[in-house]
DNA sequence: CTCAAACCGGACTGAAATGATCCGGAAAAG
DNA sequence: CTTTTCCGGATCATTTCAGTCCGGTTTGAG
């Protein structure tokens, strides 16, 4: 009943790419370094993404990852599914063939509704909903190591200035 | 992001129990019988929902389980997470450690979203919303067997339609 | 043209969860 | 005291998860 580490992984690192001007290229290690992915794991991630459309790759020196689409063109739901695979809380909702247990079955019916609202979820919140609130710790790092490098660069807006509360009508 | 087997095959066996009258004791035999589950798995199963009190159990001769609570009151949340434990969707959502990516994280925000929704659905149905249209596998196949033996053979006392008398206090 | 930078993609691996079984033990009925 | 039935811990096979590795391909720079 969770969600994989991967979809965690792509979702956090399309909202990496999402906080730059869209088509800006960036390499996987950036990307890794802002979010603290495993870097070939995030690689992987990518690969799903690019063939699924999401993001669009560059290969050779100056390679690396953009976005495909708009952020706000972009649901959550594509996201995950592109990496997990279509979702479904059980294996009668696969869509292929039957289970065993009966024809008309109530187990399935409400699973059904209850998957259908979690795609709803998904469905409906975009990666722009997901870009604005979320500061990496990734980054937070970064900004406190370039400062305490040098004591004359003033430190970068301070994180916990966000308080944006989450509302999903 | 799937149930397990072992939630489903909860939630069927007691679709069984509750199609009898309230206090009637049936074996595990029986039930997986019915439901089409394997035995030893079951008998796990119905031994986390004795210890959440959702059933009760009779040991001995004569013994078996029975429904502890009227149906209308059982919900399909709290069978499902006396099996599973808590619903999660996620692990920062699992109320003890927070995550390791952000303090405000968004990812983590939608999820919780969508669980909440999940938890709704289940919340929301009981196990008598259940029972209704639910006709197990295993109940046809015993119709059609104890059908086509009655052609060849006088009608016998049907053994499993002997109701015991005497309930759990 | 050559080389280095960067992604591609399939094979692989260790660890954990899942699905299920087994068996000795305890309780209840007769 | 014996049978029946559940209890519960140990065990096991399989699958999935999380992540790595490495040779191959594409691209751009010099
Ligand atoms: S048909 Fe498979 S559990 Fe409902
Ligand atoms: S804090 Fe863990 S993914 Fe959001």
């Amino acid at each position: 009943m969770q969600i994989t580490r991967a979809a965690e992984y792509g979702v956090l690192g399309l909202t990496a790419l999402a906080r730059r001007p869209l088509g800006e290229v960036v390499m996987i290690d950036t990307l890794c370094a802002e979010e603290d992915i495993p870097r070939s794991f995030l690689g992987k991630i990518l690969q799903s993404l690019n063939r699924a459309g999401i993001v669009r790759s560059a290969r050779g020196s100056g390679g690396g990852f953009c976005l495909a689409k708009e952020p706000s063109e972009i649901s959550a739901l594509e996201i995950i599914e592109a990496i997990e695979g279509p979702i479904s809380l059980q294996r009668c909702l696969d869509e292929d063939l039957g289970c065993e247990h009966s024809t008309g079955c109530a187990l399935c019916s409400l699973l059904a509704v209850a998957q259908d609202r979690v795609k709803d979820v998904f469905r409906t919140t975009s990666l722009s909903d997901l870009t604005g609130r979320h500061i990496p710790n990734g980054l937070v790092r970064q900004a406190r190591d370039r400062h305490r490098e040098s004591e004359s660069t003033p430190p970068v807006e301070a994180a916990d200035t966000v308080t944006s509360t989450w509302t999903i009508n």
